[in-house]
DNA sequence: GGCCAATCGACAACGATTGTTGATTAGCAA
DNA sequence: TTGCTAATCAACAATCGTTGTCGATTGGCC
């Protein structure tokens, strides 16, 4: 995703201001490789700024999201996940614990046209689910999050 | 998915009556293509038998997917979707209307050994969103659901 | 400096799903 | 056929994630 600087750019063009709050969620965001749901980047963000609010964390990455700057994810986690990787890319999701991992796998399925029945193609999402690395060693326990 | 009659039988061996009930969202999943939510269950089971409640229609459906009757899936559309084909297979979304349909492409995506990091995968699914046939041919108009 | 968007807190409301209660029904083994 | 007990019912309340509302305040940016 863009830097915080040019996000911060990419507002003002749009006509939207550059609040403290906002730019402290696009710190939060940048380089933030583990899907963060709204709720732990309102964490996050807390711990930088104590008084922002949940409701300006969902606000702007609504704004994000809509601006193309971030890709939100449901994955049946539950939860919405926020991605900043918005290059073309699949996901690894462990079954167990959750945990989200990018992966860069050219995934072009060739769909015979008999099966495409007037349906347009956007985009191609993969989700490979499984066990982490870390939930591989440890033995299941419990009901993993549904699928 | 099963017949009613097997789907029976499988309750009997597990120890769950067959009741009037369940016994009717036997009938409601067995051939439905159209993916549907808890709710739309529920619409069709209760054109048959008006006192059956959304309760039941939840845990009856739980208890299938529990046993691997049913798949549930969640495509971002806003609630869950309850597939009785378990079939490998995948799925083409419509981000207009909503609609889900099965497609049956060999994805057998290849992953980098050094992508796994640990990881142990299990299923993959292939979820192409685009615009159905019917949304294609007309403009688009209003918020698709996000995902 | 001043306009006005953005944010705040403190709630209420939403839709999907699950839990609770106590009473009733009915499957199925004996 | 009887009886135990699971399943269901209605009618709620509660949960979780998310969005909306309010009036008041802050502060970005021309």
């Amino acid at each position: 995703m863009k830097s915080p600087a040019e996000l911060t750019e990419l507002f003002r063009d749009r006509g939207l201001k550059v609040t403290p709050q906002r730019q402290c969620i696009f710190r939060t965001l940048h380089g933030n490789e583990v899907h963060p749901t709204a709720e732990s980047v309102y964490a996050a963000a807390s711990a930088e700024m104590p008084t922002i609010s949940l409701k300006t964390v969902y606000q702007t990455l609504n704004d994000l999201a809509s601006m193309g700057e971030i890709q939100q994810l449901d994955l049946g986690t539950g939860s919405t996940r926020f991605d900043p990787n918005v290059e073309g890319h699949h996901h690894l999701v462990c079954v167990q614990c959750g945990k989200v991992r990018d992966l860069y796998v050219d995934a072009r399925v060739r769909v015979p046209a008999d099966q495409l029945g007037g349906f347009t193609v956007g985009t191609t999402e993969v989700v490979i689910r499984g066990l982490c690395g870390d939930c591989s060693s440890t033995p299941m326990q419990g009901e993993p999050h549904h699928g």
